[in-house]
DNA sequence: TTTTTTAATGAACAATGTTCTAAAAAAAAA
DNA sequence: TTTTTTTTTAGAACATTGTTCATTAAAAAA
């Protein structure tokens, strides 16, 4: 009989509402600012219904990091479009911008929020290789860069981590709101114009 | 009689006190895990003192924020050693990347850190020109580089931007942990070499 | 000494993450 | 069908948070 079956697959449910609910809320108030009751109360369940599924707030936070990065992924592979490395690198960094424009508190969660304390535990679990896959795919492209005297010979990794966190700066400050009142044009135009500038940069000449 | 501005004099002391002790607590623990009763505890004062020299807790973050902003400028200011643009800007890059890998909680509150709600109301104060000043100041430096052909002729404002945005993603990347975990050198080693790398992708060739 | 102003406190409030015990529901056994 | 066992859910409780407010203590002015 299908009762046990039928058991398990009804616990899976409430725990991905539960997920999907507190991603919803985490990306529209924040996740400090998101309670548990909060995701309780929206799924009609009982606060504490959440800790049989959850060992805490921080478990439901690592979870959606996860799931994050599988989406980040899934953006960039459609940089696999280009042929030239060079386009596809280009391409790689403007899908980031867009991925982080578009999911501001998403982007949040997965690059720049606080870590629990417990953060480095998560990381060093094997199922988190989402990061370290998304950073060895950029590798890859920008060695092909190098390879076809695209770029400048440099160190691989130190060059990666520079183009990385490029990106990652350009789109922070606006993500966390640092560059206003600072005198700048709207933060999406000078992002892509900034971007633009560093992608000339980068060609050998 | 001076018995009106001592008191004054005393008033003064115990909000420095606040203001000190804050900020080691926030430098300690972060932002969020201070408790309005733990400055009060270290300060010998009730709970309630300290709402009668700040409106909130934002408001001594607000303060501390300010000072911080200071203390980078006075930092930053040593860069004024250099007579050659291209050797200035490369100090501040520098500098800058010294002071937030020395003063990491510091720089996290700085720019990092969730803004609270009211934080655009804050940098709308007029007494908020550190900022814009030590942006600026970046500008003139890299306007100086233009004009003497050590950088090709591109907009100004994009290109600090960029650079600001290059040392801020480097800093930030490590400060926050994302970069463990991905296989990479020790953050303070790569963070110099990705730097070097960006100098040498700045200069004119 | 009395009055007025200022400073400081302690109790209280609503909201938080989390735990623990008891009730309800469902499944298994009789 | 009834009884027993297991699982699921809920409700109350705890300590801690930022913040407010009425009251007390202290100092200054009269």
């Amino acid at each position: 009989m299908g009762v046990s079956e039928r058991r398990i697959r009804e616990r899976l449910d409430t725990r991905q509402s539960i997920l999907a609910t507190a991603r919803e809320l985490f990306l529209l108030k924040g996740f400090e600012a998101t309670t548990i009751r909060n995701i309780a109360e929206k799924i009609e369940y009982s606060p504490s219904t959440i800790y049989q599924h959850f060992k805490d707030k921080n478990e439901i936070f690592y979870t959606i990091h996860s799931e994050a990065f599988a989406e980040l992924v899934r953006y960039l592979n459609a940089s696999e479009m280009h042929k030239n490395p060079m386009d596809q690198l280009i391409a790689l960094g403007q899908i980031y911008i867009q991925f982080a424009l578009e999911n501001p508190e998403l982007y949040d969660l997965m690059f720049i929020m606080e870590a629990p304390i417990d953060f480095l535990d998560y990381l060093e679990d094997a199922n988190w290789t989402e990061g370290k896959m998304a950073f060895d795919y950029l590798k890859s492209v920008i060695a092909n860069c190098i390879q076809q005297g695209l770029i400048k010979e440099t160190d691989l990794e130190s060059l990666s981590y520079l183009i990385w966190s490029t990106v990652h700066g350009l789109v922070t400050i606006s993500i966390r709101k640092r560059g206003l009142k600072i005198g700048l044009s709207d933060p999406d135009t000078i992002i892509q114009r900034s971007f633009a500038i560093f992608s000339h940069l980068l060609v050998k000449s």
